[in-house]
RNA sequence: GCUGCUGUAGCUCAGUGGUAGAGCACUCCCUUGGUAAGGGAGAGGUCGACAGUUCAAUCCUGUCCAGCAGCACCA
């Protein structure tokens, strides 16, 4: 006798057990026919399936973001049908929706190609078309096993006798073709629509493990309705255009070379852009309370092993020898331990803590090749690091002052978006599960102080401790955790940093771990990326140029130009012999925020015309008056708040 | 590192088993033009590296290097 609740609290009972087709068909023709799947007492389930007690029921239709969800996942079958179809003896695994799309991974001894795509969603299309209802059977373990080994489904075969004993062997059919499958599914094929398309083919490995055979993913992206496709197509390109290696070139920031491969050949107008935000965070810490110092690049390993490094990774560092001497080094991939190296020197007192220790520390890690990507991911780099040696006590109060101080940093920068995720303990790790249990828990009463609020990231800590990532969301809606606190109670152990307490004894300090950039050269990678190389005035590489329109106002324009540099602005003359159309196409496509335009009447008034990067308009001013007014608007946002 | 793709001028890219081309950028000349490309001429390449096949390789084959996408990794 199940009552059903609608989302409304309104009830309707039922003789016995229902299926969701027959409840939206009772509820009315306008939501039997708009209904795709349904939620009971929260689960997504299809909705062909039965009610058999009281439950919450909320249907699910194209307009609810559940929806997408399940189109996604259906195309996956969709396309694995489809493969099959065209390609017998392809293997089929696993196809899951996910952000934006859905994957099917295939074991097939040729890959596909690009080129194979039309024809797939060609294939697609007939069988989205023929409206095949999803089916649901649940079948003996046995017999499912039997089934797809004789198929010669190998990896299906190995995905059922690994579930749970207790787990129904769900295989969903759509007309001839099956798939073990979890599900829910939409009603049939056809709700899948058209608005899917075939994106790109890459290898993966079976079930995530690189000792496993690759296989052949096909990815594709899938919508609700071509409007949605179409924004994300756009979504896609506009990330294309903004893309900061791209930039890089069209701006001449910087380069890569075979010969220094993961390192950044910075150029004068890129090494002006990591200047600034250099000179921003030196600020910042200044401020903050933090006493900058600069450690060695080579360090020798007694000291990685000491810390733990050698052991976990020796296979990502750079090692160093010299011929006449027995030693090995390391250019260190890290500055925590060098920065103990100083907390050592001397006897520390209680009075000292919390002692906040910065470096801009140049860094070399040597990275897989293939996660090697612009700025984003390098093999030297400069972190933004900092360690605080502190009490157990003080944790609190220097997690909310870095928050604090984090936030300002990514404000100034232009990212209002920032989510918070708590990483605890790893599987591999150092220090006892007691020493894990005091960081985490300190850490996230430390949160709590700071009016913190996060979500778990389980399992993702550091392996000395458990950790706060700050990801930051950009202008066009794209993630990045660049910020991070960590909680150490291991390296001080390890190395033995010490402090003199008010007892007079011996004592560990905690050790907090942080960043706020990151890395400077990832940073400036979402930098150029948030801003597409528009770089507010105060960040831009270069920041005016002076273009004549007359070379009997060049001598003028040198002037002007001059006279910004004096005030410390970045500010070329562009006395060329182009017409002015040019200059400003040149110079507005070099990303220059301001061209200041000066012909024959400007040289006898001394005045400029300013046009913004992509104004019409322009504005004139006296010569006096445009210095003061650009240096004004050049001044770095910490800066301007002060005066 | 793994799978796939790519590598020709500074950049973007054509092209061919008989040692190469375009546009932009660069240099010079003409043009002094008022807000996103004025005109002309010139210079510029061991066709990623090394082997092999061939009378002959930038082109075909192999190995390596690098880049791109994804996976795995990310102290």
């Amino acid at each position: 006798m199940p009552a059903i609740t609608l989302p409304d609290g309104s009830v309707r009972s039922f003789d016995g057990p229902v299926t969701g087709t027959a409840i939206a068909e009772a509820i009315g023709p306008g939501l039997a026919k708009a209904a795709l799947a349904m939620e009971v007492n929260g689960a997504l389930q299809d909705i062909g399936r039965s009610v058999t007690e009281d439950a919450a029921v909320r249907f699910i239709t194209r307009k609810d973001p559940e929806s997408v969800e399940m189109i996604r996942h259906d195309a996956a079958h969709v396309l694995a049908e489809a493969v099959q179809s065209l390609y017998p003896g392809t293997q089929v695994t696993i196809g899951p929706s996910i952000e934006n799309g859905f994957y099917y991974d295939f074991y097939r001894n040729e890959p596909f190609k690009p080129e194979d795509f039309a024809a797939i969603e060609a294939r697609m299309k007939e069988i989205v078309a023929n409206a095949e209802p999803f089916v649901r059977e649940v079948w003996p373990r046995d017999k499912a096993i039997a089934f797809f080994e004789e198929k010669g489904e190998r990896f299906k075969a190995e995905l059922i006798r690994d579930l749970p004993e207790d787990e129904d062997i769900s295989i969903y059919r759509q007309g001839e073709w099956m798939d073990l499958c979890r599900g829910p599914h939409l009603r049939n094929t056809k709700d899948v629509g058209t608005a899917f398309k075939l994106m790109k083919v890459a290898g993966a490995y079976w079930r995530g493990d690189h000792r496993n055979p690759m296989l052949t993913r096909i990815y594709g992206t899938a919508w609700r309705d071509q409007k949605e496709l179409d924004a994300h197509l756009h979504q896609l390109e506009e990330a294309e255009r903004r893309d900061h290696r791209r930039i890089g070139r069209e701006m001449d920031l910087f380069h890569f070379q075979e010969e220094a491969v993961g390192q950044i050949f910075w150029h004068h107008k890129g090494w002006r852009l990591y200047c600034a935000l250099q000179d921003y965070m030196r600020r910042a810490q200044t401020r903050g309370g933090y006493q900058e110092v600069r450690t060695p690049q080579l360090v020798d390993r007694g000291l990685w092993e000491a810390s733990g490094h050698w052991d976990k990774y020796r296979h990502h560092m750079f090692v160093a020898t010299v011929e006449d001497e027995d030693k090995t080094l390391a250019l260190k991939p890290m500055n925590c331990p060098c920065h103990v190296q100083i907390f050592r020197h001397g006897l520390r007192s209680y009075r000292e803590l919390p002692m906040r220790m910065a470096e801009f520390g140049a860094c070399h890690r040597y990275e897989p090749s293939g996660a090697l990507h612009g700025l984003m991911r390098v093999r030297g780099f400069t972190q933004d690091d900092a360690h605080i040696f502190c009490t157990e006590d003080q944790i609190a109060d220097e997690t909310v002052q870095f928050v604090r101080m984090l936030h300002e940093v990514y404000k100034d920068l232009g990212f209002e978006h920032v989510r918070v995720k708590f990483a605890d303990r790893p599987e591999q790790r150092a220090g006892s599960d007691e020493t894990w249990d005091k960081a985490e828990s300190a850490l996230k009463e430390a949160c709590e102080v700071a009016g913190v609020t996060y979500e778990y990231n389980p399992g993702e800590g550091a392996f000395y401790g458990p950790k706060l990532e700050f990801v930051l969301r950009d202008a066009i809606g794209r993630d990045w955790q660049c910020g991070t606190l960590q909680v150490d109670l291991v390296l001080p152990e390890r190395l033995d940093a010490s402090y003199i307490g008010e007892d007079s004894a011996r004592h560990r300090p905690v050790m907090l771990h942080r960043a706020i950039l990151g890395s400077f050269e990832r940073f400036l990678g979402i930098l150029i990326e948030q801003h597409a190389g528009r770089f507010p005035l105060w960040l831009a590489p270069q920041q005016v140029v002076v273009a004549s329109i007359v070379s009997d106002a060049g001598a003028y324009a040198e002037e002007v130009a001059a006279a910004l540099r004096e005030a410390g602005l970045a500010a070329e003359a562009d006395v060329r012999n182009d017409k002015i159309n040019a200059k400003i196409r040149e110079h507005s496509v070099a990303r220059v925020p301001i061209i200041l335009v000066v012909g024959r009447r400007e040289a006898e008034e001394r005045t400029v015309a300013m046009r913004r990067l992509g104004g019409k308009d322009q504005e004139s001013f006296g010569f006096d008056e445009v210095v003061a007014r650009i240096t004004e608007e050049a001044t770095p946002p910490d800066l301007r708040k002060k005066a």
